[in-house]
DNA sequence: AACCTATGAATAAAAGTTCATTTTTTATGT
DNA sequence: ACATAAAAAATGAACTTTTATTCATAGGTT
């Protein structure tokens, strides 16, 4: 059996779907392209996806479980709420930094009439952890009395923002700018 | 003469791109489609935008100027830092609450390949009067150290996401709400 | 040989743009 | 005021371009 299996070319369809959104937003995601991009045919591309719907929701699903993954990769269950926090949110943060063509597909894709309401709960499903982490936190009065679903997006929302501009400016992020930018973040929601 | 005149029609379709955007995100803005909505023929159009791509970059243009005007009414030069601050940001959360399709239009297009570089620039511009307020209240050493244009991004960016998830989940914003996502923003930023 | 996988030119559907025609407005002369 | 003509604005069906999708054919594997 080679090596260059089903899987395989599934993923090569995956990535070059997001480099193609990557280098011209939404407007670049045209089958052709994205199937030459993949190195396949145009029909290749539609044994493994019934449609560009079905490749958008497939690759926002799998986009987004990659994110929360690694989100709260090495956040241990009795860390003390700030070291998880810092962990989760430093992992986040370079997560995106250094694929920024997956935070930008889910970006324009997550908020758009090509999403199944489906793949919207399913997506909801994979935010549970953190926010389980952000109850146990109020629980200990640790943070802010705030809905914590708005306290999630708040904190993703200014780390996007920061990040693109990071990304468009050019800017690399040392680990000064990361203290920094944990540091707002934590301010914000620390009691 | 009556009251119907050329920059009513302009503006009408103006509305009318919003609408279609806030309804069906990127993929509602079709030319036949927004002239229906605006109650104009497919062809009027094309007598006030040479294109798809110039309709865009002056509605962009458009609406990020009067979400600029609106952050900074009622701001006045002599305000002390925290009160030209919460002003700004009340401002700017109501207008974006208030007027959803225009923070969508601008979420989803701003960063396309639509987008022309000379907007762009223009666009730059109508920051300059916030981020002068972030900069003298630094000078004062009311707030972090840190890079103004990136602590913009960070609280808008963090409005955005809590906005969106208000509109989403029919949550209104109330004086209390308002207050708390006041306190984080403030907390975010101060020293 | 039967089966799975891949191909890419051909097809169909969708969407942007044009333009000959019509309607409305403005200007002019009686 | 009214009629009339020139100009401007608006129309929407027709045209063109773009893009998604299909499918008859070919290549490879068990």
């Amino acid at each position: 059996m080679t090596r260059t299996k089903s899987g395989d070319k599934k993923q090569a369809i995956f990535d070059a779907t997001l480099r193609c959104v990557l280098r011209t937003g939404f407007g670049g995601l045209k089958m052709a392209v994205v199937a030459k991009e993949a190195r396949v045919a145009t029909g290749t591309v539609y044994l493994y996806f019934r449609n560009k719907e079905d490749l958008i929701n497939a690759l926002l699903l799998h986009v987004k479980a990659e994110i929360h993954t690694a989100m709260m990769q090495d956040v241990e269950t009795d860390d003390p709420f700030f070291t998880a926090f810092k962990k989760s949110m430093i992992n986040y943060i370079d997560f995106c930094y250094g694929s920024p063509e997956k935070m930008i597909f889910i970006e324009q894709f997550y908020r758009s009439s090509y999403l199944y309401p489906e793949t919207a709960a399913e997506i909801e499903q994979l935010a549970l952890p953190v926010l389980n982490m952000l109850r146990s936190a109020r629980n200990e009065m640790l943070i802010k009395d705030i809905d914590r679903e708005l306290m999630l997006r708040q904190l993703l929302g200014a780390s996007n923002e920061i990040i693109k501009y990071c990304i468009d400016s050019g800017r690399p992020i040392t680990k000064l700018l990361r203290e920094q930018i944990l540091d707002m973040l934590w301010s914000s929601i620390r009691r």
